[in-house]
RNA sequence: GGGGACGUAGCUCAGUUGGAUAGAGCAUCUGCCUUCUAAGCAGAGGGUCGCAGGUUCGAGUCCUGCCGUCCCUACCA
């Protein structure tokens, strides 16, 4: 509500300025640091003294005098040097309170997220934790503004580290295609996978001439696409792209589509964008140096003062094509510019309830849906990588595709480190240099870092024992349910409350903690505020019609400071998914979230509602309870936290 | 060397296009459970917003320099 009110009266005042004084100025909206001050300001009298070379003070007044009675503003004040204070009629504002909360205006495009993105070779840990997480409540946010929002999930199933865990099981282990078929049919797999990845990484270390040759070959025939380790190559990434999408449903996260690299390969994704590329001269063939005989983009396509001999390898000089090559490809696709479509066929390994589809080499029976050809691509990737996704963009407006390489996105974060806490606690001996950091990246080759769903688990068993002390005569299957969306409010909470780009030093106490600025926190509100709603039904039948609250009544309870600020708080939901929205931040939903329950804490300790003895007073109470649950649960839904039946 | 990010309370972090007296959580200390569950509430202490200049009615926010930390700068991804 507060954001419509607000986007409405700043549109109003900017056509009043526009048409009084022949000025398009940007007329800044915001909300007084002191609630003394009023809902709104305007501070526009200050740019507008200055050029129309008057006193604020007397703008002000004039804007104020011009503007009269504004729809929703009980009154206008000015104070200070010339800030004009908006007062909200606050009877109006509660019934409209009453319909907050319906679905959003839709708005035109197709908004591609392509998030998680994990190799396909072993256990998903915190960093990709982060980036789904991420990724998925950014989604929700785009489309509870309104989006049509298509999730891509990228496999990249070709790589260099799936064949590094298929040379392992290979030559290291001497395991033949059935053995390795069963161990991936079995349990954990991922964390087999994890371990055995770490070991040829180590091995590799000791032995670089078997890095050289068994990797060679393993990639080889990969790519080729032929032969017993081709085939263990797609048994080892199938697998493991099943345990990373259950562990990640542990979550609430999904997909739409999962795009994989072996159809880029085999559907010449590629060699038709190396086409595209070619003909207009978006890169060229090096003559000399040492990048001679390989495709290159210039540097100055993707840099500011980049410097003559600087450039992006495209196409090796042995004619492989780099991952950035393949990934202006797969660019071009998102954005419906490729001139190539996969196929798809429902992937097998979907988990139940959310049938997913994934890219095909070949024509499939049945109607698959549309996908790719967005508008807007977003591609949440970790910041490390930005150099590379500057690449892509600049393939894309080298191509001469300037529109979309300026809505190609990189929704960049930092990484999740482990501090040297955790270290301890997961018993990890770190090197000197190590030591004197603050904290330690997390390494899949060492086999440094938390397991996604080990700590999934840790935080189940520490929700369990809360749960149980609490609630010891609930039946164990509904207290461990319980227990779970604790463990996921925590866990989506903490990986969303620092912005994207501070680094995450990980620490498994404050990950664990259940108290303060954390999901649970937030939970508790919610699930507060529908067992006063639901006690008060248990005890009167139902609830009273809360449309007999008409504004005069409303108005007068809204009298009461606190509660106004309340109310206040309980119709920013939109402007706080905005706000996120606009600056790319989830942790701005996240913040408004704990907001809004501090409120409810406060409105639960200071009004006994089922005991409040007036019956106006005490209907008033229960709508406000339930304003704020509703909120309460919409927010939440937003942030993928889901809301227990009891805590 | 070049590019980028960051530096705010003891710790971890917010701070919306520059706006009114710089915030939160944790930790410490003090109160509050016969009331709709205390995973909660109320209160206290704690700050030269890295340092130095500049821009202006106004700077934690913008500009310059310096100090410090981190990331990137592959014919890996």
């Amino acid at each position: 509500m507060f954001h419509q009110i607000q986007s409405s009266l700043q549109r109003l005042v900017a056509d009043h300025i526009q048409a009084r004084y022949g000025v398009e100025i940007n007329v800044a909206l915001e909300e007084p640091a002191d609630s003394r001050f009023g809902e709104l300001a305007l501070t526009v009298a200050f740019p507008l003294a200055k050029l129309l070379r008057k006193a604020p003070r007397a703008i002000a007044q004039e804007l104020v005098t011009d503007l009269g009675a504004l729809p929703g503003a009980a009154a206008l004040e000015i104070a200070g040097g010339g800030y004009i204070n908006i007062r909200l009629d606050r009877g109006a504002y509660g019934v409209s309170l009453q319909g907050e909360g319906g679905p959003a205006a839709s708005q035109p495009g197709k908004i591609i997220v392509e998030h998680t993105n994990i190799n396909p070779n072993k256990a998903a840990h915190i960093g990709h934790l982060r980036n789904a997480v991420l990724g998925d409540t950014f989604v929700r946010m785009l489309r509870a503004s309104g989006n049509r929002v298509e999730v891509q999930n990228y496999i990249d199933n070709t790589g260099v580290q799936v064949a590094d865990v298929v040379a392992g099981f290979h030559f290291l282990e001497s395991k033949n295609l059935d053995e390795v078929a069963a161990l991936a049919s079995g349990d954990k797999f991922d964390y087999l996978c994890w371990d055995l990845y770490a070991r040829v990484s180590q091995h590799f270390k000791d032995s670089p001439a078997d890095e050289k040759t068994w990797r060679h070959e393993t990639l080889h025939a990969i790519e080729e696409g032929r032969g017993d380790l081709a085939r263990m190559g797609h048994i080892v990434a199938d697998a493991i792209v099943g345990c990373h999408l259950r562990t990640m449903a542990r979550l609430g996260i999904h997909y739409d589509v999962l795009p994989r690299e072996s159809e880029i390969l085999h559907l010449k994704f590629w060699a038709q964008a190396f086409e595209l590329l070619k003909q207009r001269e978006a890169i060229y063939l090096e003559t000399e140096g040492t990048k001679k005989g390989c495709w290159v983009m210039a540097g100055s396509h993707y840099q500011e003062d980049a410097a003559e001999d600087d450039s992006k390898v495209i196409v090796r000089s042995n004619g492989i094509v780099t991952y950035v090559g393949k990934d202006i490809a797969y660019q071009l696709w998102k954005f419906g510019l490729l001139g190539r479509d996969f196929y798809y066929r429902p992937w097998p390994g979907a988990v139940e309830g959310h049938p997913v589809w994934a890219s095909a080499a070949d024509p499939q029976p049945g109607d698959a849906p549309g996908f790719g050809g967005g508008t807007t691509v977003y591609n949440v990737i970790d910041s490390r990588q930005s150099y590379l996704q500057d690449v892509v963009a600049a393939g894309l407006r080298a191509l001469g595709y300037t529109n979309q390489a300026d809505h190609s996105i990189h929704f960049s974060y930092e990484m999740v480190a482990l501090s040297p806490r955790a270290c301890a606690e997961l018993g990890i001996e770190l090197s000197d240099e190590d030591k004197g950091k603050g904290h330690v990246q997390v390494s899949g080759r060492k086999g440094l870092g938390v397991k996604a769903d080990d700590l999934i688990d840790k935080l189940i068993a520490s929700a369990m024992r809360e749960v149980s002390d609490r609630h010891a005569g609930a039946p164990e299957v509904e207290r461990r349910e319980v227990a779970s969306q604790i463990a996921i409010g925590a866990l989506r909470y903490f990986m969303l409350k620092y912005t994207r780009n501070t680094v995450i030093a990980f620490d498994m106490q404050e990950a664990l903690s259940f108290e303060g600025d954390t999901g649970p926190y937030v939970q508790y509100a919610a699930v507060r505020a529908r067992r006063i709603l639901r006690e008060y039904e248990g005890r009167t039948g139902s609830l009273p019609d809360f449309g007999g609250l008409g504004a005069e009544a409303i108005g007068r309870h809204l009298a009461d400071e606190n509660l106004w600020q309340l109310a206040l708080a309980v119709s920013k939901v939109d402007t706080a998914v905005a706000r996120a929205v606009a600056s790319g931040e989830p942790a701005h939903v996240a913040k408004y979230a704990f907001q809004l329950a501090q409120g409810f804490s406060r409105f639960y300790h200071d009004y006994p509602v089922i005991h409040e003895p007036d019956l106006e007073k005490r209907t008033f109470l229960l709508w406000m309870t339930d304003c704020f649950r509703r909120q309460l649960e919409r927010v939440l839904d937003v942030l993928g936290i889901p809301v227990p039946a009891y805590m």
